[in-house]
DNA sequence: TGTACATCAGTGAACGCGCGTTCACTGATGTAC
DNA sequence: TGTACATCAGTGAACGCGCGTTCACTGATGTAC
């Protein structure tokens, strides 16, 4: 079976899509080649026709994930004014839906520890990414010099995908809540104040 | 060969012990039990004699290195006057000695993203040390009620760790040395400031 | 005190399984004539 | 326009390897007599 020009662009764009979900669910290591493929309603026998070998598709598939999310972001900035462009962010970031759904989530939280032993090579385009994510995020906060708003959106960041992986060894129960609301109070700045809607900030919405 | 009474438990202390080193280094499945027996002095075979299984070691191995995380802020903490208890771990914890050597580092940012994909039984055994480590980091809060002191350490510590990962996965550069100093003064509160010695803040100081 | 026996931490071969990768083959469709 | 051929994405069996686990065995030492 031979198939269209675009044919082959569009398999190998649909295994890194559903690949970089499983991969954010299960780990780097955590999905063979044949449950990837079978993912894509193929078998494995025809990986090696799209990638030179599974390590190569785990590096397409975070930077997939990683694009996506940094585009989501910008998305959202574009919905909203830019002095609320921040909090808006870091609050859809740090909750419990979230937390509870990582295939479809961000994937620093997920994938980074196990980037960083990874090779140089897979190593460093994910570092290339983070700071591609870094300066997206830095450009949400308005008023201040380039330098502080990247060194505040590196916190920031550090902050909110720590905060998510300390959530989710919590599990999904109040301690794991309390921990999303501080991370999200540490970085909104919020030291005790509520800031609208009354004195509970936020209490589990676990669908 | 039979050995005196002590004998096995030291052995098992000594299997735990450099295995929790390996797997810090290497992540909960980058290590062998071939491997990991070896850096014991021992054979293969001889696991099952000490762990009912694999995971059986791995969540005994960050169990200790965990309480040995925990208890080394303790000691820290019984050197330093009170009101810089909280600011001495902070500042030892985000260090490039600590980035570049994670075997004998802290548990948390090498670990908790894999431990919270693991089975309930073994998330939970490191969430329990989670807490018992947020309990220890706000020990070292002064003057602030209990409640608050948590949530601070929570938060903190989710930007100590997180600061930690996305240091790693930047590598050993200026770019890995800055989101460490970004980390730090965020946890510590300075906006711009230096507090003493001039004007950079830090330097990386790799061995 | 000395001797026979029982114990059991540790050995090393083996098993079974899953995984990444290879390879000969297929067959629908684009292309040359 | 119609026909023969070439292409190559995808198939599925097979390979080789490493890993967690099992198991029969060893032999130094504690214990019973």
């Amino acid at each position: 079976m031979r198939y269209s020009k675009e044919h082959k662009a569009e398999t190998h764009a649909r295994i890194v899509k559903n690949a970089s979900v499983r991969l954010r669910e299960h780990g780097a290591h955590g999905v063979g080649v044949a449950d990837l493929m079978k993912d894509a309603g193929l078998t494995h026998g025809g990986f090696y026709a799209h990638f030179d070998s599974r390590e190569a598709l785990v590096v397409e598939a975070f930077v997939h994930a990683m694009d996506r999310s940094t585009e989501r972001w910008r998305k959202k900035a574009e919905l909203t004014p830019p002095e609320k462009r921040f909090a808006t962010i870091v609050e859809s970031y740090l909750t419990p839906v979230h937390r509870d759904d990582p295939g479809h989530g961000c994937a620093v939280p997920t994938l980074a520890a196990e980037i960083a032993r990874e090779s140089p090579k897979t190593r460093k385009a994910f570092a290339a990414k983070l700071d591609e994510m870094i300066d997206m995020l830095a450009d949400q906060i308005p008023d201040v010099p380039r330098k502080a708003a990247r060194k505040q959106a590196m916190s920031s960041l550090a902050t909110m995908m720590g905060t998510m992986v300390l959530a989710r060894v919590a599990g999904t129960g109040e301690f794991s809540d309390e921990i999303l609301t501080a991370g999200r109070d540490a970085v909104l700045d919020r030291r005790a104040a509520p800031k609208s809607g009354g004195k509970k900030v936020r209490k589990s919405a676990t669908k």
